[in-house]
DNA sequence: CAACTGATGCGAATGATTCACAATCAGGTC
DNA sequence: GACCTGATTGTGAATCATTCGCATCAGTTG
């Protein structure tokens, strides 16, 4: 029961934040937007209001139980915290994958030691082309 | 003159873009928001509408002439393209350092290659304590 | 310098996100 | 278990950045 979790959290268990979690949990593969979580809570006969799906996204935020990514669109997209990562976004279908390259986040660190800075957390997205088959057909609208 | 230019880039040489051009020119260090724009044109007596600096921008970066961020506050910050480089912010103070790697860059192709991705672009944004003494009270755009 | 066409300026519209606040609930206390 | 109290929620209104609609205006071309 993901309770705990937030009890561990410091945050209360009520229901809304357990049915939000539960999205987030069932769709770990994605990056959902608040109206995202939204839809599918309605889909689920959850009819929890939209500024607490706000609400509760920016707490788990805090809780550094989910991240939110700006990509270029400037809308905030929300993922569980599931360990670092970054991301490969086609242009023409939007398609997201994920990746994991260490010698990558070791440049970044000495990078920033270069500069001065002391660094807390990065931001790498590429863009391309995916150029596979279902590409540009499936454009830019996925869920369920 | 910038004439040219905007010509290159197939767009009429009218005021307002020479104007909004200029303000780019002098402020090739920083990355400024439409809004930013706005408020340096007035200070130079130049009362050019809100909606034509967005719609300014928003050319010039079809263009090719400038690029558009957006950092994690997911509002738009604007630069004049000046060739390839990424960013370090300060998460304290909010200042903007740019870098180059070379060698950042070349992995960067060589792990979307390796996803099957053509790579065409890429945001790259490292976000650490700065850690020098007028830090935190420079505070820029903070609060709290 | 007239005509054609695209560009501007204004204010209204939009869409995502946040706020205000009264009603409700969770979790600890007897 | 009933009670209390502060935290949380739902609703709608408010905000903020950004975009649109449209009448007017200005560059460019010949
Ligand atoms: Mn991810
Ligand atoms: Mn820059
Ligand atoms: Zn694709
Ligand atoms: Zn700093």
């Amino acid at each position: 029961m993901q309770t705990s979790d937030l009890r561990k959290a410091g945050l209360k268990a009520t229901l809304p934040r357990l049915k939000i979690l539960e999205v987030l949990q069932q769709n770990k593969q994605d990056h959902l937007s608040a109206e995202d979580v939204y839809r599918k809570l309605l889909d689920n006969e959850e009819d929890i209001g939209l500024a607490t799906i706000y609400r509760v996204l920016s707490q788990f935020e805090d809780a550094g139980l989910v991240i939110r990514h700006h990509f270029e669109d400037g809308h905030a997209l929300f993922e569980l915290e599931q360990g670092p990562h970054d991301h490969l976004i086609c242009v023409k279908c939007g398609k997201i994958e994920e990746f994991f390259d260490n010698e990558m986040q070791q440049r970044q660190r000495d990078l920033a030691n270069k500069s001065g800075f002391d660094l807390s957390k990065h931001t790498l997205v590429l863009y391309g082309d995916c150029q596979t088959a279902n590409c540009e057909n499936d454009t830019k609208k996925d869920s369920s």
